[in-house]
DNA sequence: ACATGGTCTGTTAACGTTCACAGGCGCGAG
DNA sequence: CTCGCGCCTGTGAACGTTAACAGACCATGT
């Protein structure tokens, strides 16, 4: 692996300020700096104000690089990222990054362009290399839960957003088939006799969760499950598979397994001149914060992005914390309840 | 400061291997190891290549903690990060990213939650003490790039996406007036006697300069230049301003500050019965990725936010090889040109 | 008076790299 | 033959921090 940065002119060296120069200014040594710097018991108190006054003069900062050196411990978190400009993924980044600050941490974050097996990996090696003390992958698929096995097994990882159990790594996620219930018998409850359902990608377990919550709470219910297409996550997609269930007469209700899908489908049903909500009723999913603004604003399943990614990072602290200990159990796994929020995109059923 | 992180329990102390294990193994120095890591070009080839093959079979990856003690260089870049949710920010966060990868470099983020001085300035120590090697700050408004300047001089620091000239740091952002008049142009040459205008917040100098673009455009045309309200960034925001401009039938033609606004503004027409295009022409700004899938398709300024990322990456790399030269002349500022993109929510204007 | 133990502080040795320097070796020129 | 000058390699000392240990000091109980 070649270098090939710029490499730094060692023309200048500004010679920063180190803990001896504090130590030198406080009239005590380098050790006794460590100690406050890190909050040890047994400083007087004197002793401590007089350091920290003259950290404040000198305009001390701790070399971090030092620390992690002989404490092996970097203060910093990795993420590996996927499509990170979407709004799930990069509420989930943020969301993360809010928590660490707050914890004291730091995060470094490598993206990653498609989910396989080999680019999770490289990612996962690039983080450790920069040795951060553990890892969070937003992970939509299985392969990343499973790649991420092959992380050194001293590196906690954990994986948030997309696929629910498995037994590779400790998860969050959103209760997909909880909101897929949520949002098919809000329609159910309406009157209307089924839902179709404008899906996303087969291969995606949060998609492949919504369209079981879906089936099952048709089932239940005794409503005919109609066939599913599938697609991809955004609105064009959407208004392709839209197009095809204008077309349908019988369709009067549809459950999108996301926003962007749903916006979609209200474009090809306003195009094949059926209403929304009268003739036809739409549910979509994510409450991405411009639905309430589609025409008609969208009725849609919440999720808290953010709160998964606080969630995901309490959960890889913890296993920091006591990982030896926690050995022996499996990983845990942590759901977070969607919500439904009705708006003006689903009615009742059309009378026939 | 106190730390108050898990500490890491000194039980388990894998001893990673380091250079002297791989010298060892291949009855070398383990200085010889570093120059083999390291390119430096006085290594026999067979030497070479035997310390490869010792790397290769003790899996060994040298430890980043070490080299940035001694180098004073972390190969890591800091971003500062806004409202990095939302879409356009998040495609920069990304474009920098990958550029960063594709350059040998690791990204930390520090996101503030609001822009004033004290927040930036503190994201800004956060990232010096992780000894970062330059940073890129994802600055609208003008107090960051102003804070900048206070940063230590060693740091370079480019501002990118929003506040285009600035004497404190280099620059890259869109050409904003551009793509106002490219938008205000497009409305006049349909015909329509003048443009109005839903503004964003008037205090972020995106707005500003689409505002100021969007007014000289009209004047330039001799069209009368009507009274401007101010919002915030998002649907609700367009939605309100929408009802207004519905309200007054002298309104033909809207340009929207962001593609969110034009969300609200085809919403609120919409539903006061006017029909886009054909009574109400609206052009929106950013392009999202549904854009082309609302009711109707937005006519749009695309801006490509990832190549504003790896701009203003590009320009960072630029700055940190040769600093001390380029000292004296002014920061450079760097303009990316967007691109409108005519879809079906423009149209002629309606006969009178 | 003397051991005992707690509180506070200083000394020395890691941590794993890179840098500066010093050598050994071979080869062509004097 | 010897000198000098390229190559290639090794030795020692940084870099700035924390960990381990030892010592000084003070109070307390016998």
């Amino acid at each position: 692996m070649p270098s090939r940065k710029p490499a730094a002119d060692g023309v200048d060296r500004p010679r920063l300020t180190v803990m001896r120069d504090v130590a030198k200014l406080a009239g005590v040594s380098h050790q006794t700096v460590s100690r406050v710097l890190n909050n040890h018991p047994n400083v007087r108190e004197e002793t401590r104000a007089r350091v920290l006054a003259a950290m404040q003069s000198l305009n001390y900062r701790r070399n971090l690089a030092a620390r992690t050196l002989v404490t092996r411990q970097s203060d910093t978190l990795g993420i590996i990222g996927f499509e990170t400009t979407l709004f799930g993924p990069a509420s989930m980044l943020y969301g993360i990054e809010s928590a660490a600050r707050d914890a004291g941490y730091m995060v470094s974050i490598a993206s990653v362009r498609d989910l396989d097996r080999r680019q999770v990996l490289e990612a996962v090696d690039r983080l450790t290399q920069h040795s951060v003390d553990g890892v969070i992958a937003i992970a939509p698929k299985q392969s990343v839960t499973h790649a991420l096995a092959q992380a050194p097994p001293s590196l906690q990882c954990v994986a948030v957003g997309g696929a629910g159990e498995s037994d590779a790594a400790p998860t969050v996620s959103i209760d997909n088939a909880l909101g897929a219930r949520l949002a098919t018998q809000h329609l159910l409850d309406l009157g209307h006799v089924t839902v179709h359902h404008a899906a996303g990608p087969p291969d995606w377990p949060e998609s492949f969760e919504r369209i079981e919550g879906w089936r099952r709470t048709l089932y239940a219910a005794g409503a005919v499950v109609p066939p599913v297409e599938h697609g991809w996550w955004d609105a064009e997609s959407g208004y392709a598979q839209g197009q095809a269930l204008a077309r349908d007469p019988a369709v009067t209700a549809v459950f999108c397994s996301n926003d962007r899908i749903a916006l979609g489908v209200l474009r090809a049903l306003h195009e094949a001149g059926k209403r929304v909500p009268y003739d036809v009723s739409v549910v979509g999913f994510d409450d991405m914060p411009d639905s309430g603004f589609f025409v008609p604003p969208l009725t849609t399943v919440h999720q808290d992005f953010g709160e998964l990614g606080r969630r995901s990072l309490g959960l890889l602290l913890e296993h920091m914390t006591h990982s030896p200990a926690a050995e022996s159990q499996p990983p845990d796994h942590v759901l977070v309840a969607p919500q439904l929020v009705v708006r003006a995109s689903s009615g009742p059923a059309p009378a026939r």
